[in-house]
Formats: structure tokens, C-alpha cells, sequence
DNA sequence: ATATACCCTGGAGCTTGCTCCAAGTCAAGG
DNA sequence: CCTTGACTTGGAGCAAGCTCCAGGGTATAT
């Protein structure tokens, strides 16, 4: 697969994909003859993995040390075990920081809705700014 | 309350909260006559929802927009209405998002699990990289 | 009054994570 | 062979969101 189709697959840009190899988060993607990427099932995968956990604000730098870990072969299992527990332990963390903000935001939002059209509008604002 | 007390309580840096003013995300403080920033609870209440929706990803655009909309008095309800509605769509697109990603991490060290420990793991390690 | 500690502003600098570009190489059609 | 378009590298540029700093004012204690 040429890094276009890999782009297009995955919505990732091109430049994304070759920065991301060139940081080490994801592994050398193997090459033509002619120097031109060619990415095999491995590095799709691998691509893929990244996304999603990109995508869930996993930093970089934890990502990277993951996949310069996996490329040392068998004796890192326990080192990249570690990391995956630390990620999930602050994603998990932040999910449950996002859905309080979601609570927080769907009061407000019933705050409009209960206020809406309605004259004394003004007033429970300056309340609202208030205490609460 | 000055601003190194605010600081304190809501754990954001001096710096960071006359950043927020500066830029509008909260409306202007209350001053002593020395100039120097006095914030009332008003002030303590719209930092804290902004650390809040701040924490949870909402865009500072989005927060400033309702912020300046805010000051502009009672006729701008529903428009700020519907940038909160915007935003919890958003966020609640985050969060799946997120959640997916989780259950994608919990797989992962799921396998690390059931494979810690034996001496097949490479094995699995190179058919875990071809087919999964 | 002066030392000390905190506050002010405006603007420069930094980090993360891309994104774009120049200059050159590779590959497939005509 | 030559054109056309995609691919290569290294490095510069960019956007968001802070973070730091210089130069100066304020406030409180001695």
C-alpha cells in the first residue's frame, strides 16, 4: 500500500504518517526497492492503533516509547504492559472528568431551557451569576 | 480575593487566569482603586466553569464567544443556548470517542494478561503484529 | 521612608502536534 | 526517452494555549 492509500484509508494526512514514522510512533514502514514506502498489514495495524489512541489524547511520548519498546522484541512485555495500564489509568481518569463537565453543561443547558421566553429572565441571570 | 488566592483554590497559575481575562474567556474583574484585581464571587463562579469546560476540551473560541455574549445582557440567551448545545454535542462525541478507545487499551492489556509470563509470547507477539 | 512581597501590562517565548515547502527522485503512460 | 504525477527528505512555519519576563506600580511592615 503507497502512503496515499494509507492516508485515504485511515484519514490520516500523509505528512501526519510520515512524521509519525520519522518520531518512532509507529515502526519503520517497510520500503521498495526504489525507496518508496509500502506499507504490509503490520504497519497498517499499527497505524490504526495509533489513531485511535491519539485520537483518545494519548500523548506522543508514551505512544513512542511503546513502539521503541515492541521493536526490542520479547523482553519488553513487561515495560510495555506498564505503560498501557498508566494510559488507560489517565484515560480513564479523564472520560470521568469529561462527563462531570457534561453534567455541569447539561444544567446550564436546563437552565436555558426552563428560563426560556420568559420575562424575569434578567433577574435570574444576575441570581445565576450570583450563587450558582 | 486576589489573584494568587485564586489561583490557589482553583489550582490555575496567576498567569494563566489574566491570560483568560485578556483574551475574554472571563469577563473583566472588579479592581481596588490601586488597580490591582479584587475577584467577587461572580468572577470565582465563571473561573470555575470555565476550568471545568476548559478541562473537558471545549475550545476557548467557543467559550469566549459565549463569555462576550454573556456581557451583552439578556437578548443573547438563545444564541448562547445553542453554543452550549453545540459544545455537548461535541463533548458527548469526545467521550464515545474516548470510550472506544478505552475498551481498545483494555484488549491490549488483556493480551499482555493471558500471555504473561509464557514462552510462546513471542510467537504471539509476531502473529499479534500480522493478523490483529 | 524603605525594604519586601505582591501586583500590573505588553509582548516575547515555549511546547505539542502537526502542516507546508523546496529540491530532488521514482514510476507509469505515450 | 520524456512527461506527468506521486513520492522522498530535511527543515521551516503554524496554531493553540499557555508561560515567562522586563520594567514598573502598590501595599504592608519596620
Amino acid at each position: 500500500m503507497t502512503i496515499a492509500e494509507v492516508s485515504k484509508q485511515y484519514d490520516i494526512s500523509a505528512d501526519t504518517l510520515r512524521y509519525y514514522e520519522r518520531i518512532g510512533l509507529i515502526p519503520p514502514v517497510p520500503r521498495t526497492q526504489g525507496g518508496i514506502r509500502d506499507y504490509d498489514e503490520a504497519a497498517c495495524k499499527w497505524v490504526e492503533l495509533m489513531k485511535c489512541l491519539r485520537a483518545a489524547g494519548v500523548q506522543i511520548e508514551a505512544l513512542v516509547e511503546y513502539t521503541a519498546l515492541a521493536q526490542q522484541g520479547d523482553s519488553t512485555q513487561a515495560q510495555r504492559k506498564a505503560i498501557l495500564l498508566e494510559q488507560r489509568e489517565q484515560l480513564e481518569g479523564r472520560i470521568a472528568e469529561m462527563q462531570q463537565s457534561l453534567d455541569r453543561l447539561n444544567k446550564k443547558i436546563e437552565w436555558y431551557d426552563r428560563c426560556e421566553g420568559c420575562t424575569i429572565n434578567r433577574i435570574r441571570e444576575l441570581e445565576q451569576q450570583r450563587k450558582g
